[in-house]
DNA sequence: CGATTAGATTGACAGCGTCAAGAAAGAACG
DNA sequence: CGTTCTTTCTTGACGCTGTCAATCTAATCG
């Protein structure tokens, strides 16, 4: 059945993975069963475990592919705003809550630790920190939250709390709690959350 | 094997709510099947069917309940707070985060939609919408974000910027997103977040 | 007392994640 | 070339899940 050259172990590997991501945006995070994983990938349902040792690491692998795009969103948004530190700060918390937006089922998964506990995937959670080391870096403290070098680094304080800020905006609106006061399309809430990530940047600028 | 007088229709209903209370908080949202709980409560496996229609509607009403003690929780701590506004914001806010460090498990429930919809169980809504009114009020813009009777409510913005720093400080250390920095115990994390929240509200207090 | 009806139970089905055993296909080596 | 070994994949099975359907129980009412 191979008819082209032949199909490489990597090549199974990266269409479980895509099959992975595209019916989880399609039928949430819920609707990602191994069984239909392979069978969108064209293999026998157990075939997936001689590339992932278990659900969760798919998981794992999606999870941290995420934390590299968020990273990219970021760094791009930082790298476009004015010099400004309050400019970069919303440029960065922005960026933040445009991926949530746009990546909803991906976004989910990075933030739930039941679903890939990211202590157990070394990789996923060194991508992971980056993000959050490029978040403390911006916002101006060196200090690394996941790692803790010196536990009393006060500057860890403003970091946290901005970075609260976003997280818990993008995740009321992706989880609907805000209604929808602030516009059903995409574009109506990436501004609503413009306007409110504005305010708090403004009061965080002391 | 009815010693008692009898089990009446609203004790077995009870029993499968604390049923599956008890085993959410033992072993996560994940542990909690319809079956396992209706084995905990001593029924068949079918009975539960019979109090709710499916697994969702249980789900509803321990999130019902839920927002119920969130909101006992908000209300007593802000009755009991200093009567400048910004101590009770601050109040309403620690209120907040011990009520999910305290219920993680009923906190997640709450506020993830694929888990149960609310806009399909109106109890439920209302339970959750109680609470936001009473954010909203304590915080001091009196529009409702979930039902949003006039769109043009730029009070709005403040009480939702200050909701998201709250619960997004909330989320990050439930899912353990800030590591161990600020302590493992309960009580350390519970003063490491009145900590960020104290320097959140200071900035939000112009 | 017998008939009706509401309530609860047992049984069945398809789907799930995963363990275990077998088949297929190369590679290594005599 | 044949044979064994090893690696790769498939099929089958088990116990679990949520839920539909049919059966059994029990109580109410005529």
């Amino acid at each position: 059945m191979t008819v082209t050259k032949s199909i490489s172990r990597d090549d199974v590997r990266a269409g479980i993975l895509q099959a992975s991501l595209s019916l989880m945006n399609e039928g949430g995070l819920g609707a990602l069963s191994m069984r239909e994983v392979a069978r969108r990938a064209g293999v026998s349902h157990q075939a997936p475990y001689h590339y992932f040792t278990d659900r969760e690491a798919i998981l794992a692998e999606l999870a941290g592919d995420g934390f590299d795009r968020l990273y990219d969103y970021m760094v791009s948004a930082v790298g476009l705003a004015r010099k400004e530190r309050a400019e970069k700060n919303r440029a960065l918390g922005e960026a933040y809550i445009r991926f949530a937006l746009n990546n909803p089922e991906v976004f989910r998964l990075m933030f739930r630790v039941e679903m890939c506990d990211l202590t157990r995937y070394p990789d996923a959670k060194a991508k992971a920190d980056r993000c959050f080391q490029l978040v403390a870096d911006t916002l101006g403290a060196g200090a690394n939250a996941s790692t803790a070098s010196d536990k009393t680094s006060p500057d860890l304080v403003p970091v946290i709390a901005a970075w609260s800020a976003a997280h818990g905006l993008a995740t009321l609106m992706l989880e609907g709690k805000l209604g929808e006061a602030f516009g059903d399309t995409l574009d109506q809430r990436e501004e609503a959350a413009r306007r409110i990530l504005a305010f708090t940047s403004q009061q965080f600028s002391k």
